[in-house]
DNA sequence: AGCACGCCGACT
DNA sequence: GTCGGCGTGCTC
């Protein structure tokens, strides 16, 4: 009788491999539990034991290894958690191992070599190697009274002897622990040498602590009679099983609702998963969470320390933690008993993974989970998303709508300029020729008004840098990125040319490097918005958070803290400041081009544009002023921005439906993205219009498009993009058919051009 | 995806 | 003679 496991390797491979368990480890291997083992040559992986099998005679198959231990006695993943896994894998056309790869924090992975023979690797997460000092308790007097005219190590034995543990006859502590609490590590050697301590190197668990600053005494407030009806009417349909969009203008308390659900759901002893987009985390939203729950949670997001997740997903698993705040990653983890998914700002894009596989929907998936776990589902949303307002149109989700502000503040006042006669009126107001394309006159007069006012004046423009492009002011030449075409970015600061697709940096041009003539500058990015503005107004301090300024994290922390104590009178930024940061001065927000945002060659760019004003219009009502925000724009014909101005959100839901019936597009139908990359073109477009051919011909859908993308080439890959619009089939994955042709022309082209598939892009 | 194996050009 | 280019095929 010999025992064999299937196994799973965080590897991008779609099968499991199989393993026989010697005699040494008979009995010890557990379904979801961990065991070594080692792939191909060298390599040596910790891989998820899916299932045990006993056999009578010995596996025909030679090649099959034994594994080289087991890890875990107990599984590290849970049954809905693989279900879910297996969803996700099936769903987006990736492989289990992609999967494992993306979800299971890198601490409960292993990292070694097989060399000569032997296996050398360790386990990232269950040990580390520390000291640990003990002293004896009851010489403890003793000791101290001849410590007197050694304060330093004084200092550091009444540590020992304050944060220490009692274990016999000894009071112990980690030397790690030691040094954070003001004992200084020549003392401590002291103390050894002396012989009042004894120092044993041993290796000590990781999962230590990883304590959330909460505020105990911060909780629940009471809802409002307005909210307290919501809520109820929230609780009766999730009672119902049906998936709920809770619909609420900005500072509508949205928050306080689904906090009161979840504490339902964790009263009754049930986990609950509470989903927020990327960038929440460095706001106000994360903190409001946190304190109203004293304890049971946790964060759980791919900016948290390995060591951090590692320690938080083990506390899943020991179910010392009920309650998960986290980002599109938090999906993936091990629950058992979860009653309820909140997806916070619902429409968020980040809830999309759009950098690596697998490409999934973190929204979506909370939907799934739904049958999966048996959890309810409470989509959160000032300006639902066109696909989750078209389900509750179909009566897939209820929805339960909230018109009134928590503290009555009248909504923002919205005024549209027409960008096309702001240079030709306003020029001969100022004189100056450059300056006044940019900035109406009345919105340079709102905002000086508004600094009288001694308010704050938030100015959003989507782009980085100071100009788009430079250009010779005699043949027109324009500096491009070698690796992608596009043009490079004037960025003054730095005095660099930068490419925002891959980063190349060149020094600035000051020459025409053809013809000698000078260079001109177009389009204006953020760091130009902000040196305009510190001429209009010389004494007011300016703030610039964009992606420049985040980079560097700590000056973007200083940055924050001073907009948020108003020191900052003048906020420029890129889209990051329409999101949650709270702004307590702000009356005023502007937007000095919306049609970036608008003219962008996607067909959500309408939907998106509404939801980022009206967000952004949402930061200046955190007052019971009227706050109001001006949008320049050269279409202001557009119904798009009546639909703004009123707050209406059914005109707008009604008006894209309309076009994306017209056009098919989701919801309409199911969208699935194919791009094919290579280095070369030619083999490129021979490439993928033989992938249009096979679709063609082995998948029934609506329609398989193939066109060049707005920008063709990046890092040096030219690229081509199909899209295949096929009828809504739910959360079906993809036809199988559809799935299975795609695979076959992956491995048709492996090593020629490299494909990728995005479902429900 | 990695990564090793394998078969042909320019070098100490 | 060898180093190394990247085409091909496998991972129990």
């Amino acid at each position: 009788m010999t025992t064999y496991v299937n196994v799973l390797l965080p590897l991008y491979l779609d099968k499991l491999l199989i393993y026989r368990v010697p005699d040494q480890w008979q009995g010890q291997v557990v379904e979801g539990g961990r065991v070594a083992v080692s792939v191909g040559k060298r390599k040596v992986y910790s891989a998820i034991v899916m299932s045990i099998k006993n056999i009578e005679e010995d596996f025909p198959d030679t090649r099959i290894k034994d594994i080289i231990e087991v890890i875990d006695l107990k599984p590290i993943v849970t049954v809905p958690q693989i279900r879910l896994w297996q969803w996700i894998s099936d769903y987006y056309i990736s492989t289990m191992g992609e999967v494992m790869k993306n979800f299971l924090p890198t601490a409960l992975r292993i990292s070694g070599e097989l060399e000569d023979g032997i296996t050398h690797y360790r386990h990232k997460e269950s040990v580390i190697s520390d000291v640990r000092l003990s002293t004896s308790d009851s010489l403890r007097d003793e000791n101290i009274q001849t410590l007197s005219r050694s304060p330093k190590q004084k200092e550091a034995f009444l540590s020992l002897l304050k944060f220490g543990e009692l274990k016999g006859e000894n009071i112990e502590i980690w030397k790690s622990e030691l040094l954070k609490h003001d004992a200084g590590s020549t003392a401590l050697r002291e103390l050894v040498k002396r012989g009042m301590l004894s120092q044993k190197e041993e290796l000590r668990p990781r999962n230590y602590q990883v304590k959330e600053k909460i505020d105990i005494s911060a909780n629940l407030k009471v809802l409002t009679d307005i909210q307290k009806v919501a809520s109820e009417s929230v609780s009766s349909f999730l009672g119902e099983k049906k998936p709920v969009l809770l619909h609420g203008i900005s500072g509508s308390g949205k928050t306080e609702i689904y906090l009161h659900q979840v504490k339902t759901a964790v009263d009754n002893g049930f986990q609950a998963l509470i989903l927020v987009p990327e960038l929440a985390f460095s706001t106000q939203l994360s903190k409001r969470i946190l304190s109203a729950f004293p304890s049971d949670v946790a964060t759980y997001t791919s900016q948290d320390s390995a060591l951090k997740r590692f320690s938080t997903y083990q506390k899943i698993l020991n179910g010392e933690v009920k309650i998960i705040v986290g980002t599109r990653v938090a999906v993936g983890l091990p629950f058992d008993n979860l009653a309820i998914v909140v997806v916070d700002e619902e429409h968020d894009l980040s809830y999309k993974q759009s950098d690596k596989r697998p490409y999934f929907s973190a929204r979506d998936c909370a939907l799934v989970m739904q049958n999966i776990y048996g959890s309810s589902t409470l989509l959160v949303s000032a300006t639902p998303s066109i696909e989750s307002f078209y389900n509750v149109e179909m009566g897939k989700y209820a929805i339960v709508k909230i018109d009134k502000r928590y503290n009555e503040a009248p909504d923002p006042k919205i005024k549209i300029i027409d960008r096309r006669h702001i240079a030709l009126k306003d020029k001969q107001v100022y004189g100056y020729r450059f300056d006044t394309r940019y900035f109406s006159k009345y919105m340079l007069t709102e905002i000086g008004k508004c600094m009288e006012r001694g308010d704050q004046t938030l100015i959003l423009h989507n782009r980085r840098g100071f100009a788009s492009y430079m250009e010779c002011s005699n043949c027109g030449y324009i500096p491009k990125c070698t690796q992608c075409n596009v043009s490079l970015t004037y960025h003054k600061q730095s005095m660099m040319l930068e490419c925002h697709y891959c980063g190349e940096r060149r020094k600035v041009l000051d020459l025409c490097p053809k013809c000698r003539a000078n260079m001109v500058l177009h389009g204006i990015g953020s760091e130009n918005v902000e040196e305009k503005l510190d001429k209009y107004f010389p004494l007011a301090s300016i703030a610039r958070l964009d992606g420049d300024a985040m980079r560097r994290k700590k000056d973007f922390a200083d940055t924050l803290s001073a907009v948020e104590k108003g020191e900052k009178k003048l906020v420029v930024g890129t889209q990051i400041i329409t999101k949650g940061f709270d702004f307590p001065k702000a009356t005023l927000a502007c937007v000095v081009n919306v049609d970036n945002i608008l003219n962008f060659p996607n067909f959500r760019s309408e939907e998106r544009t509404y939801q980022i004003m009206t967000q952004f219009a949402g930061r200046t009502s955190r007052n019971v002023a009227q706050g109001e925000m001006i949008i320049q724009t050269s279409q202001p014909e557009n119904p798009l921005f009546l639909q703004i101005r009123n707050n209406d959100y059914l005109s707008m839901y009604r008006h894209e439906i309309e076009a994306r019936t017209v056009f098919n597009y989701p919801p309409i139908c199911k969208m699935i993205q194919i791009t094919v990359k290579c280095v070369d073109s030619e083999l490129l477009s021979s490439a993928s219009q033989d992938i249009v051919t096979s679709l063609n011909s082995g998948v029934k859908m609506i329609s398989c498009s193939l066109e060049s993308p707005l920008i063709d080439k990046i890092r040096g890959f030219y690229i081509e993009n199909i899209t295949v619009k096929l009828l809504k089939i739910g959360f079906l994955p993809a036809k199988e058919s559809m799935a299975k042709i795609i695979q076959q022309i992956v491995k048709k082209y492996k090593n020629k051009v490299i494909v990728s598939v995005n479902v429900d892009c």
